[in-house]
DNA sequence: ACGGTGACGAGAT
DNA sequence: TATCTCGCCACCG
């Protein structure tokens, strides 16, 4: 259900999901900032909403969007969480006990992916 | 058309 | 500093 995601009139999703894509891999961003980054700094609930309706073979990389204190949502829900967490240390991101990373380090901000250092 | 829901966030206690 | 509460936005039945 809800694959409305693909030529779907519903542009916010589709703007949520062009969001992540740019993403590259080994960084993250927090729902918050993608709803910042549509003009929409409130929707990051929203944000979530639109991840979550993704289909299983969506070629969005969801797992790159976590919340703001740095760790993935809905952990210990079910297989989702702990998959994102392994996608994510697949690129290299690496969490603590707690299950945090540190966003000033893996946080990805557009048009700065030169700037390092 | 209405109310409830949810992969969130920030402020208040 | 850790927890709780309230507010946001878009979506579903």
């Amino acid at each position: 259900m809800v694959e409305r995601s693909e030529g779907a009139t519903t542009n916010f999703y589709e703007r949520v999901y062009r969001a992540v894509c740019k993403v590259p891999r080994g960084s993250v961003v927090t729902y918050g900032q993608v709803a910042v980054y549509l003009g929409s700094p409130a929707a990051a609930r929203a944000v979530g909403y639109a991840l979550h309706n993704l289909p299983p073979e969506t070629d969005v990389p969801w797992w790159r969007v976590i919340n703001a204190k740095g760790g993935v949502s809905h952990k210990g829900r079910g297989a989702q969480a702990d998959r994102q967490y392994e996608l994510l240390r697949g690129e290299g991101v690496v969490f603590d006990e707690e299950g945090y990373t540190n966003l000033r380090a893996y946080r990805w901000l557009p048009g700065d992916e030169v700037a390092f250092d």
